[in-house]
DNA sequence: CATTCTTCTCTACATTTGTAGATAACAGCT
DNA sequence: AGCTGTTATCTACAAATGTAGAGAAGAATG
């Protein structure tokens, strides 16, 4: 019952720049937002609310009348019921589908690739402990 | 154009058991979707009807008056756009992030680790020609 | 054939999501 | 103090989504 939370899409396009800026005022979010699609500063701060209203985010400070909101939730609390969630209903749940199709659509070096190697060896390390 | 095509987490719910049997008449496929939650015919009906509509399903044979439907999308041609969003909206479109998780969620076995470092392998082997 | 069962079709509705305008309230400048 | 720009608040609305009942229509069976 603790991490029943449920975010849109655009929810979590926002919660993603918090969780890079680490906190940022409505008008900030809304500038980075506009890199990417053209929406009203109204419809961020919707949003913004919305995640407020839904305890993701919390006023951290306030200058002025200025707002800066910070997440109050962590991607790394988030992300796992979602991976799980996706993992099932777009690959069946079989993991090795979805590393193949992410190897195949990003175009990963081979030093990215090494790194993935390390990290697969450091598992199959722990695995045997 | 092509592959504009925006499903919801029921109707991936419903495409994924198609995908699984290839194809099902509405009540086998709300058979299995009770497996997992308590929905009536209707509403597992109502998402195949608009899964048709959005032409992610067709008629793929009749029998009497019951109707089999067939996934008219691949998981594979579906996949990759979401993948690739999920990626971005959950782990800021890394990779790593992405891996690492999986491997801490996912109890792999060390047989199963292995065959996904023979996926990296083939890859390096791939960029290095 | 009359009845019952199954499956389909149609309609409906509350909630969530994406979208934004109107307006209020404060801050900064002249 | 008055004006102007910025940010917040409030309200609204269409579309998408999850949900399901009522009723029709064909199939099966006594």
């Amino acid at each position: 019952m603790t991490t029943d939370i449920k975010l849109s899409e655009f929810e979590l396009d926002v919660m993603n720049i918090l969780w890079q800026l680490g906190k940022a005022s409505a008008p900030e979010v809304h500038e980075k937002i506009k890199l990417d699609k053209d929406v009203s500063y109204s419809t961020v701060k919707t949003i913004i609310d919305r995640l407020e209203q839904k305890e993701a985010v919390m006023r951290a400070e306030q200058q002025g009348r200025t707002i800066f909101y910070a997440p109050a939730i962590e991607r790394e609390t988030l992300s796992p019921p979602l991976l799980k969630g996706f993992l099932k209903r777009i690959f069946a749940g079989d993991p090795h589908k979805m590393v193949a199709q992410l190897l195949d659509n990003e175009q990963l070096n081979n030093n990215e690739i090494e790194q993935l190697e390390n990290m697969l060896a450091a598992h199959k390390a722990k695995n045997n402990k």
